[in-house]
DNA sequence: CATCTGAATTGCAGTATGCAACATTTTGTC
DNA sequence: GACAAAATGTTGCATACTGCAATTCAGATG
């Protein structure tokens, strides 16, 4: 049982040694806002509220932050003008897929250090816990964990 | 590799859930902090904000709100009156028993849902990877990590 | 004793967070 | 079509988390 949290701080422990190596001056909840907007593409506030968990004003002034710093854009739909439109500027791009790289060349760093039957092993006994712990792997190559 | 930032998720699910089920009013950052001093036993400030990776400031005023929460104590040391030292107080230890019991009542039932080899070999594979990325498995009952 | 070092606190600034109130726009009902 | 209801954002208010710099107090060192 304690192996299952230690491997949560490495993997934590991972994911904010890359977000402060490609540094760009994000703070983790606005690097979790930029990484569900890369994966999920332009989307309302209010989704981008709900996937991470917080009340919409966090999201609202989240966003007037992250446009600050020129990493996403606000823009009006046309067919519904309530809504807001959030979507990544190429300098939020670009700095998700900085940070991504860092971090996958991490974790690979970390099975390179393992036999190729221990590699698959881990990678079986997680998705077996995964699947008990009722969330689906995820499919695609952008993970809305990509934290 | 995608199974890896999953399990991440679920773990993290988990310990949110176990905090909010538990209520007690705690933040994570604070529930961090009880779990540390639960853990190390009663300690120096200093010691409890270089262990939760934070400024002395931030470890200062947070201890400022466990108190007024009654959750832990603030006491000087005889020998060296520059120090503090920080303690839980029954409601803080409760707190934390609390938690931790919602928690691994959650685990062991996700690890329920899968068969008995399979089982062994998550917890062979997590320590594998635990291992492989420099982090020594905890020793004791608690862990730092037990978010 | 004077000075330096260590521990904690406080001031200041920026970020994160939720709730409640509000404005605007769309939708639904009559 | 008019009015009520719901959806979407934003803003005000309050609290919490965070780091840096300056300060206070206590030990250690010369």
């Amino acid at each position: 049982m304690e192996a299952v949290l230690t491997v949560s701080r490495a993997l934590v422990a991972v994911a904010a040694r890359s977000i402060a190596a490609v540094g760009g001056d994000v703070t983790l909840p606005q690097y979790r806002a930029l990484v569900l907007i890369a994966a999920r593409g332009p989307q309302r506030l209010i989704d981008l509220a709900d996937a991470l968990g917080v009340n919409r004003s966090t999201a609202t002034r989240m966003c007037d932050r992250l446009v600050g710093k020129g990493l996403v854009r606000r823009s009006r739909l046309p067919n519904d003008r309530r809504t807001v439109r959030i979507s990544l500027t190429v300098d939020g791009k670009a700095l998700v897929d900085g940070v991504t790289k860092h971090r996958r060349t991490d974790l690979a760093r970390i099975l390179s250090h393992m036999a190729a039957e221990q590699q698959e092993a881990v990678v079986a006994a997680l998705t077996a816990f995964a699947i008990a712990a009722d969330e689906k792997p995820v499919l695609g190559e952008e993970s809305v964990l990509d934290l």
